[in-house]
DNA sequence: TGTACATCAGTGAACGCGCGTTCACTGATGTAC
DNA sequence: TGTACATCAGTGAACGCGCGTTCACTGATGTAC
């Protein structure tokens, strides 16, 4: 069954893309080579074929949901053109019912976070690449220049936190508030206006 | 060996209380039966002495764990009278260097996060009670009761999620800027007061 | 253009290994007399 | 108080199982002539 070099890559992505899905889903401990081979369509001997080892194929399927990840935060700004608007664009698609239902198709820091940072190595170094992404897509929509990049790396820690936490609420009505509070919450953060009104829901006024 | 019913509550503590710290240091996965109970002192096969399979210990290592942070958390605050104060003492044990760099006696929420939400069951429902109980320590130290609730819950989220991405981050200097932030996010949250003048730092002034 | 050959992605049985769990056994200690 | 017995926490060999990985093999397709 030799095939042409490009039906080789559509394999090897249709592999990455399948363990970055189940990756996210049941997390490092709980993908299984022979599980991501039986969903590209394949058995689990080709794998060998395309990766050295399991543990060899984790960055490239790590690097893969983060770029679908960013890109979707980077899609949902592109929409806007005022910062502030961008930013809660951006956050609105981040700290969104859809992103906390799916976690196989979103942030794999959120879904992975802590098992991340155990890794070590690649997996580690690409987590931190991740976060560092995110705060680059926040900083250049938040006013104040001088601190810009602080209260970016509070908002990305704020909507990590807020979706780990929202996922692990049962009752929707509740892990629904801790969405909401926190975009709120990061909106604040960004408007830096005055004390909490009641409610600062679109408190996206710029400056 | 026929002990005391103290002493089977002795060593059943003991177990829990290594498996709660290897929990939180190799995670759920990289906990096996064996590895707690040499760490214990005792060989696997007594294992079932105290526990009807693994799964059926987990819930009780999390409820230490956690019972572990919110009882540090509660006496940081308690060293203070002042609300704002206690938030600040708060934030600065979660947020520490310390915490950071010792997952295995920390937080179990910043340490096994997601993966508590993928176990379902008795351990998702007690990460879930852990997140409650941390925003029921944070709310009484809000000064502005109608959206107290509100903004602990970012508080907690921020904490959650600020822990997880200093975790990450390999270079000490920059780690240590995501935990200084958060913790002058947090207060800013707290206080609900003007956009950041520079540097925010001990922005602890009440109302 | 047609033919023989080399390639190598993919197959599936087999491997060693660590895991959770079981079980026959041990022996120090609580209890009954 | 002393003695015989029952208990059961703890031991360690053994189990089945799923895992990552290996390997002899297959056969469709690219390449050399």
């Amino acid at each position: 069954m030799r095939y042409s070099a490009e039906h080789k890559a559509r394999t090897h992505n249709k592999i990455v893309a399948e363990a970055a899905r189940l990756l996210r889903r049941d997390g490092i401990e709980g993908v299984s080579v022979a599980g991501v081979m039986r969903e590209a369509g394949l058995t689990h001997g080709g794998f060998y074929a395309h990766f050295p080892s399991k543990d060899a194929m984790l960055p490239e399927a790590l690097e893969a949901a983060f770029a679908q990840t960013l890109a979707r935060l980077r899609s949902a700004a592109a929409a806007h053109r005022q910062p502030l608007q961008q930013l809660d664009a951006v956050l609105a698609a981040y700290l969104s019912e859809a992103h906390r239902d799916r976690p196989e198709v979103g942030c794999p820091g959120a879904a992975l976070g802590p098992e991340l940072a155990r890794m070590g190595g690649a997996c580690e170094a690409r987590f931190e690449q991740g976060l560092e992404d995110i705060v680059g897509i926040l900083q250049p929509m938040l006013a104040r220049e001088e601190d810009a990049r602080e209260v970016a790396i509070g908002i990305m820690s704020l909507m990590l936190g807020a979706l780990v936490a929202a996922r692990a609420v049962r009752s929707k009505p509740l892990s629904n508030e801790v969405l909401r509070t926190a975009r709120h919450c990061a909106l604040r953060l960004a408007a830096g206006h005055a004390a909490p009104r009641r409610r600062p829901r679109g408190a996206a006024t710029q400056r």
